[in-house]
DNA sequence: GTGGTCTAGACCACG
DNA sequence: GTGGTCTAGACCACT
């Protein structure tokens, strides 16, 4: 379901809230697909249950998840408008980032080439 | 020199440095330049001193200023090289959004519009 | 973990981070090894908790430790590599000292001398 | 005489102490010659007076002047032993320096190539 | 419990 | 006056 780097220095709760909204916002989770319980996933990963409660706490707020009291947990129906959303962010920090090499000095070609091209992975 | 926002997460002390490193990054501290003491700038933002310190240190760490004992801190030389460097980051971090952003199915019209346009102030 | 020499003129957060470095480059600590807690250290020491901190601060920037907030700080992997620049900057730091030796009129056996010879602890 | 540099974190009385005290033990100034007195000093580096009785105190403290009150400062005529002495110390550096490196691992060629031979200026 | 930030106040070295 | 170190004690986020 997801992977846990200890040596990430990002809290755990972050990297499974991150994790799990990833695969959901890709498409690998389908809508109202059931997630791992809170106790199956903190077994899973050998990590605190409330730890994995916080998160998924978290993914509800973020309209990633909705909670069915006693069924589970489940990925949201409206991941398009959350995909969205996602994209408007990484536009407007990208869109800062780009203003903020400008007042350093940064070319226009510079810029083009920080962006990649399509079927390169920049990553 | 610096303003300080209680509303921003960062650490008080982050805000610090980056504010000056931006300011001797984008030239408008020329090397040498003296910058205020730790007790002036402290008082100025009616901050604690050893927050200031811890500032002063970290940029000492990263070049961007030299301190002398007794003498005061100063604008390092060699700007040039931590700026390259900057703008190095920057455009990894860029990639990197791009990256994610073409995953979650953005097109490439509107990477090159998040980019921005010289003179557009995109943030 | 560590032994604090008050006569020593470094400062205490200094005899602490060389004390850990040291360990960790020598392989004392293999790597992920959890190191004491800062406030445990402080203890053992009967050192301030935030002279550790700062410490351990210095520690994961040198890229020796990394920490986790609510979990502990942990032996970085990658050791080899500081390892190898540490060694470096010590040839770098032998090889001044020879010249300066040479300039007073140092003989070239002397120099060797110094040197020592493997088996014979020389400090 | 002397230079001063204001980037150098050294404070600036032990740059000058550093200074003279080269100068003497390399023979570029020969026993018994007078240095300029500590006012003619300071105005010539621009530096405040005390910060050049510091240092020159300093100097008397280590042997490498002597004063003749009312008639000036003069180098020690027994400078030999003193470079002796100093080349004693530099050689416990290299010394503790070696046995570190090789804790660490270096290899017996790897400390001889540090060394570096006569007539390469290594610093 | 863990690490991280901040404040308050003290002391030292340097100029 | 300057920067640098240390202590004491508080508060926050994370597990």
């Amino acid at each position: 379901m997801v992977k846990i780097d200890y040596r990430d220095p990002r809290p755990i709760y972050e990297q499974v809230v991150d994790g799990i909204e990833d695969l959901a916002l890709r498409g690998a989770l389908p809508a109202d697909t059931q997630i791992p319980s809170v106790r199956q996933l903190a077994m899973e990963l050998s990590i605190n249950p409330n730890t994995i409660q916080r998160a998924y706490a978290e993914l509800e707020r973020r309209g990633v998840i909705y909670a069915a009291k006693g069924r589970g947990n489940f990925i949201s129906d409206d991941i398009a408008s959350l995909r969205a959303r996602r994209l408007d962010e990484i536009g407007a920090e990208i869109g800062a980032l780009a203003g903020r090499a400008r007042t350093l000095g940064a070319t226009e070609e510079q810029l083009r080439g920080w962006l990649g091209t399509k079927g390169e992975d920049r990553e």
